[in-house]
DNA sequence: ATAACATATGCGATTTTTCACATATGTGGA
DNA sequence: TCCACATATGTGAAAAATCGCATATGTTAT
């Protein structure tokens, strides 16, 4: 994992909050993420895949759904990086984070 | 200290390999990073202006040289990003670590 | 005051990133 | 098979970041 790349990869909004999310939740599939961010599919959808080709996600689909969680071959220091971030700056992802449990609840 | 803002900083090659040396260095001028990085002084001096005035750095000028140290007001947090990347990808900036020793042992 | 050196910045050109829209792919149920 | 739904991606346009070059500013010594 290229620490230069790593960071440009966390150096967007929709990104960045996706993924603070995605950590904070253990999971999250694209349309919670739609709803949490109240952003339209093709956005969500291709920064996650940014994510993911980064090695960042893991990508798991279960039916029509596709759920995403934090790469489990992440090197530690990169999960600490991501860990403390979201545990420092809950305010940034907080509303979204609301929304995304309910959305988790209301199942889609 | 916005983390999106805060990871743009990080998200180029020249602003964190600076930023690295710096913080492993505690302190390192234009002219010591030039050598290390054997970039032009124009797009050094650029990129530690945009670390400045997002708070990550701060500068102090002594005589002809100015200083580049990590802003001593940084969100704890942020300063352990930073250590924690450092620490962990010593490969990514060592050739330049060691370069920047030798530039400060010859005073420039 | 002038020269030499270190650093900062203005600005247009280039490159990279992001976006919006349309469309393609994958899945389960009727 | 066909349809509805969830997700992914192709593509050109727009926006943002970076670069290169020239030049400005700040400092010290003569």
């Amino acid at each position: 994992m290229n620490p230069c790349k790593f960071y440009k990869c966390l150096a967007d909004d929709t990104r960045l909050k996706a993924l603070l999310l995605i950590s904070q939740a253990n999971e999250a599939c694209v349309c919670h993420l739609m709803d949490a961010l109240g952003l339209e599919q093709p956005k969500i959808s291709r920064h996650l895949a940014e994510l993911r080709k980064c090695g960042i996600l893991q990508d798991n689909r279960r039916g029509k759904w596709v759920y995403y969680k934090l790469h489990p071959d992440l090197p530690e220091w990169s999960k600490g990086v991501i860990f403390e971030t979201a545990k420092n700056n809950r305010h940034y992802y907080n509303d979204a984070f609301i929304r995304l449990k309910s959305s988790i609840n209301n199942d889609c």
